[in-house]
DNA sequence: ATGGCTTCATAGTGAAGA
């Protein structure tokens, strides 16, 4: 039986009407399967499919207007397309599935949660709960599963510039890092850690305060692969060649391959 | 210092991101 390598990307690319000249770029050098995205900030109506259609990929989308939205491209055709979470209504397009080359790939942009006094931290909590869940039963049915976007939760200290800054607040307070390990129990590696990186790896630089220069980040951006994945894969990487780019996204791509 | 920067919706500023 032959076995045919993959290799899949999650990029949040906070707007892809700016960032699409970035986007396709980026398509061409790396020629990933398939490549995730968030914040696309893009209506339905407004999805620039005909640029990616003609740049070799076809493109599976959810958005809406300002805010959020998430999309798939690939080289080859999706089945089984789910947008959001079943069971748990929410307004906010986070999520999009679809099963892809014999692998179920979950595109997720979880809540940032503002802040823990904020609305949105339990609401960041409850969307997380209603994720497992259904990953849960995802992965009875998919055991070739990848799930990966922007989380907004840096797993562990290590995956921060000041971690004793950040203690206890949002994208690392405890409850949070609760919930990615309840994710990861379902049986999901996280693939960076599959392989020795080099320390001070992030995946998201505030714009502010030359963050990026200092080497001030977080890697909040994750792709997270079942043991039948994990098992297979042979990298994984950060590219944050994009963030020294004119008029970056503050996220940089993650990229594995299995 | 609750600032700093970027995007979007707007036509002034304000919300949100992380």
């Amino acid at each position: 039986m032959k076995i045919t390598a993959m290799k899949i990307a999650t990029w949040n690319v906070n707007s892809l009407k700016v960032r699409l000249p970035q986007v396709l770029e980026w398509l061409a050098s790396n020629q990933p399967d398939a490549l995730c995205l968030q914040e696309t900030k893009l209506e339905d109506a407004n999805f620039p499919f005909a640029e990616i259609n003609a740049a070799g990929y076809q493109v599976l989308f959810s958005g809406q207007k300002t805010y959020n939205g998430v999309a798939i491209l690939s080289k080859n055709s999706a089945t089984e397309v789910c947008a959001g979470i079943p069971g748990f209504p929410d307004e906010q397009k986070r999520v999009l599935a679809a099963t892809l080359d014999g692998v179920r790939i979950v595109c997720v942009y979880i809540p940032n949660g503002q802040s823990l006094d904020s609305d949105k931290y339990p609401y960041k909590l409850r969307w997380l709960a209603a994720l497992a869940g259904w990953l849960k039963e995802e992965l009875r049915q998919y055991p070739r599963l990848a799930l990966l976007g922007d989380f907004n939760i840096a797993p562990e200290d290590r995956d921060m510039y000041d971690p004793k800054g950040w203690e206890g607040q949002v994208l690392c307070s405890p409850p949070e890092r609760a919930a990615l390990q309840q994710i990861e129990g379902l049986g999901l590696k996280d693939s960076f850690r599959l392989f020795e990186q080099a320390e001070e790896t992030y995946s998201w630089w505030d714009y502010r305060m030359n963050a990026f220069r200092r080497k001030r980040g977080l890697r909040i951006d994750l792709i997270l692969l079942s043991e039948a994945l994990a098992h297979s894969c042979v990298s994984c990487a950060i590219d944050k060649t994009t963030r020294a780019l004119e008029r970056p996204s503050d996220h940089a791509p993650v990229i594995t391959e299995f």
